[in-house]
DNA sequence: AAGCCAACCTGGACGC
DNA sequence: TGCGTCCAGGTTGGCT
């Protein structure tokens, strides 16, 4: 796999939008339209506690549908909306109710013939709440989001940027600009591009902004057709505890030091904003 | 006000 | 072998 310098870093594959797409999918096609008998909590919190008697109020609503919104997934139960964000080492697992729970799993929704899902995160940096239906699109960290790049426009959310002086790897991860981009995803756009990370987002030229519009939705379209990216220690996986083949196409993530696949410079690390950025010296100008 | 940075948490990699 | 230290990730909240 492309996982060398992956390896490296020794992180888990990191949940971000084509992650979780392929996520949604494939957890809607085991549970879309099945009732939700039981639930049960862990009792540690992950981001904020979770609610297990708003959860228990559930109880009986039907899956009828399961969507997203940048890096979040909005299950629809009824008159509820069950909100998650995987945060970086979170996974939703459909399983028999009669397998033994993995390690650290804080959340278990039982449905109807036999299936779990189970949201597992060890670092508990998810999110799992879940409110009446009509609230969500208030609910403040969805409401926050900018444009989605599978659905939106890329190009305006970048243009709104002028004037900013922040850099554009910086404003690519802020999700009120664009939903659903991490540090993965952000760092292979601009590489797509011929960016350096490190220009300023408001000094980008119209050409500029328009070619890096383009890279970030070819980048994550295809990345979702490779089912996701999961890296060597195997983070990622979809419903099925299926991981995704897009670690052997990365460009520029996690190659300090390997050659740039298009010229052969020796791929370079920078921290920007306390995040590592990984660029090639020689053709992202 | 924009933008940086620490904090949250854990497991894996690394050094001694 | 085993311990300690450092680091990654996404988001929020506090600070400048």
């Amino acid at each position: 796999m492309g996982g060398l310098a992956t390896a490296m870093l020794g992180c888990p594959g990191m949940p971000e939008l084509p992650e979780v797409e392929t996520i949604r999918r494939s957890l809607l096609s085991r549970l879309e339209g099945r009732r939700l008998v039981a639930v049960a909590a862990s009792g540690s919190p992950l981001r904020q506690p979770i609610q297990e008697a708003a959860w228990q109020a559930c109880v009986g609503a039907r899956l009828e549908d399961l969507t997203r919104r940048g890096k979040y997934l909005i299950g629809h139960l009824g008159r509820h909306a069950a909100v998650f964000h995987l945060g970086m080492s979170g996974r939703l697992l459909v399983q028999p109710a009669s397998s033994p729970a993995p390690a650290h799993t804080h959340l278990t929704l039982g449905f109807s013939d036999g299936l779990e899902l189970r949201l597992v995160d060890p670092r508990r940096f998810g999110v799992a709440v879940v409110m009446p239906a009509e609230e969500v699109s208030l609910y403040p960290p969805l409401a926050r989001l900018g444009v989605d790049p599978l659905e939106g426009d890329v190009e305006a959310a970048l243009a709104s940027l002028a004037g900013t002086r922040a850099p554009i790897r910086n404003a690519l991860l802020d999700q009120s600009v664009v939903a659903g981009l991490g540090n993965i995803y952000a760092n292979e756009a601009l590489a797509r591009a011929g960016i350096r990370p490190t220009t300023p987002a408001g000094r980008l030229s119209p050409a500029r902004r328009a070619r890096l519009a383009r890279a970030t939705r070819d980048t994550l379209a295809d990345a979702l057709a490779a089912g996701g990216t999961t890296l060597a220690d195997g983070g990622f996986v979809d419903g099925d505890g299926n991981g995704g083949y897009f670690a052997v196409a990365l460009r520029v993530y996690g190659r300090e030091g390997q050659p740039c696949q298009e010229c052969g410079a020796a791929i370079r690390r920078a921290v920007m904003a306390g995040r590592s950025a990984f660029y090639c010296p020689r053709c992202q100008r």
